[in-house]
DNA sequence: CTTTTGGGCGCG
DNA sequence: AAAGCGCGCCCAAAAG
């Protein structure tokens, strides 16, 4: 398939409420087109979907083609998200990959971004803007054909098809959004004020005659420690070691203050004026590991805990809300690159990974594990594939009010690796790798890259992440590539909308007549995805089907 | 004055 | 061998 290279200015950065100003296309041969104020796109339109068009965040273009004139990129190359997946993810989160950087880097270039303002519909361009806006297009045939070799060098071409393909689900996302009970927001709100008002007077009684601010926390661990409670930081996990009044008022204040500043209070905000729902931004590189992030706001973070939050998100009327997220995805993925014979055989035969593990750490029979067994053995299986080691097992365990000694704390670990001696040697194994060579791959190729160090604690941070990333990047790896054959099925539906992704679940939003058979599509779409890694143990997706979103 | 950093905490 | 991985947001405090 032929490249078009494309880039668009508007007159503002959300595609529901603002305006495409001009359009420009180089193509192949090196013609350039340079389309202002267009009511309609219907003649490049054929070429728009039969070409891969390039760009550099493609995305933002994307948006506007897609709502503005119902153009639908399905194959793109976009400059961004390969430079990022070049960087072994080290530009994730981070500058350096922006178009000027991409110029300069490729093309030794330094670009003039000051013309970027100041396009509007109706205007006509100054010669200025005309050079400004063709201009951004000239170097991306040789920046893309750069990476292009860069790509097949590092042998990440899979990986980087991966993301352009799940490049259009990101778009369908977006513009999607997700339906928000306002009403019932405000209720919680007010709820949750009257509360706080309450918990802060309370606290402030506590500490009179001083004036504490009680959000800061060196005010208030000076506080405390006047009261005679010797905390050396106000944290949750720091408080939680002393037994005082203050301390339980003081945790319950924090729990209703977050979720007032960070979710009930702010969500308002976030209503798109135009479909009255939440879009919220969806970067799909955004985690070095290959996952996602998500802000303005972030849906990979409301409350789970406080379990009535969620249900604010809720289907539109005569639709319904389909959630589907991989069972225990992680500890599958430790299995299968591990090989390990004890946890493949435990998953092929169906039997619960954490009642296993107890019935090993504390040498009882499966059915005589104990509720605290279980949690501690919970904590022991996801934790040690972290890098996790003595002083956070006990840390992690206290949070959960279980008391557990250094000596216990070190058998316990000692028996897991016992139980489990293939995990461990990979564990071992993947990171002494990533702290030799500052890079690794994951089983689908992705690429991880650390900083080179000589600092030893910087050395052991590697280490510890060496362990985690190739299995946190490689559930990232599977659900982009089930995201990009659901929306080649889905999508093309115009009825059905892709509302959110945490990682390792995905949700729909559906006419209720055809929910049960997303539910179905989306369930055998994850699994089809998981299974091209997950080869020697089952690969389950669990699918709900509800009035909102629910966990 | 604005920007950056760090503690704290939400999620997977 | 080491004192748990990946993120974003709020607030206060420090730095520019």
């Amino acid at each position: 398939m032929p490249f078009l290279f494309l880039d668009i200015e508007t007159d503002g950065l959300d595609s529901y409420t603002c305006n495409l100003v001009t359009l420009q296309i180089l193509t192949q041969s090196g013609k350039t087109i340079l389309l202002k104020d267009p009511d309609n796109l219907d003649a490049i339109k054929p070429k728009l979907e039969n070409n891969v068009i390039v760009g550099h965040g493609i995305k933002f273009d994307s948006k506007f083609l897609k709502y503005r004139y119902g153009i639908t990129l399905k194959n793109v190359y976009d400059t961004y998200i390969a430079e990022i997946a070049i960087s072994g993810g080290l530009l994730a989160r981070r500058k350096g990959a922006s178009l000027k950087d991409l110029v300069f880097k490729y093309c030794g270039v330094t670009l003039d971004k000051s013309e970027q303002c100041g396009f509007k519909r109706g205007v006509d361009l100054t010669e200025e803007q005309k050079e400004y806006a063709l201009n951004d297009l000239v170097y991306l045939p040789q920046i893309m054909q750069r990476q292009r070799a860069m790509i097949d060098y590092l042998g990440i071409s899979s990986v980087v098809d991966t993301e352009m393909k799940a490049l259009p689900a990101v778009v369908w996302l977006e513009l999607s959004g997700v339906n928000t009970d306002v009403q019932k927001v405000a209720e919680i709100n007010s709820q949750l004020e009257e509360r706080r008002v309450k918990l802060a007077q309370s606290l402030a009684n506590s500490f009179k005659p001083h004036t504490v601010n009680i959000n800061s926390p060196v005010q208030l661990k000076d506080a405390l420690n006047r009261l005679g409670i010797p905390v050396d930081g106000t944290s949750a996990g720091e408080l939680m070691k002393y037994d005082h009044p203050v301390i339980d008022t003081l945790l319950e204040y924090r729990e209703v203050n977050t979720l007032i500043t960070k979710f009930t209070s702010r969500i308002q905000q976030f209503i798109n004026p135009v479909t009255g729902r939440v879009h919220s931004d969806f970067n799909q590189y955004g985690a070095k590991s290959g996952r996602f992030t998500s802000s303005n706001p972030n849906l990979q973070q409301q409350p789970s805990r406080f379990t009535e939050w969620r249900s604010i998100y809720k289907a539109a009327s005569g639709y319904k809300i389909i959630t589907a997220d991989y069972s225990q995805i992680e500890l599958r993925i430790l299995g299968q690159v591990s090989q390990d014979k004890e946890f493949l055989r435990a998953y092929n035969s169906g039997e619960d990974l954490h009642q296993l593990t107890a019935s090993k750490i504390y040498r009882v029979p499966l059915d005589q594990v104990t509720k605290v067994q279980r949690t501690v053995a919970k904590k022991v299986n996801f934790g040690l594939s972290y890098g996790l080691w003595v002083p956070g097992l006990i840390k992690n365990l206290r949070q959960a009010e279980i008391t557990l000694g250094t000596e216990e704390a070190e058998k316990v670990i000692k028996d897991y690796f016992k139980a489990y001696p293939s995990v461990k040697s990979y564990l071992w194994d993947i990171s002494e790798e990533g702290a030799k060579k500052f890079a690794l791959k994951n089983k689908a190729g992705r690429y991880i890259k650390f900083e080179r160090t000589l600092d030893k604690s910087k050395i052991n941070s590697v280490k510890r992440q060496s362990k985690n990333l190739p299995i946190q990047s490689l559930c990232a790896d599977m659900i982009k590539v089930a995201m990009a054959n659901i929306f080649l099925k889905l999508e093309p539906k115009g009825v059905i909308r892709f509302v959110n992704t945490i990682h390792d679940e995905l949700c729909f939003e559906a006419p209720e007549a055809m929910a049960e058979e997303v539910a179905q599509i989306v369930k055998e779409e994850m699994e089809k995805a998981g299974k091209v890694y997950l080869k020697d143990l089952p690969c389950v997706a669990e699918v709900t089907v509800a009035d909102c979103w629910s966990k």
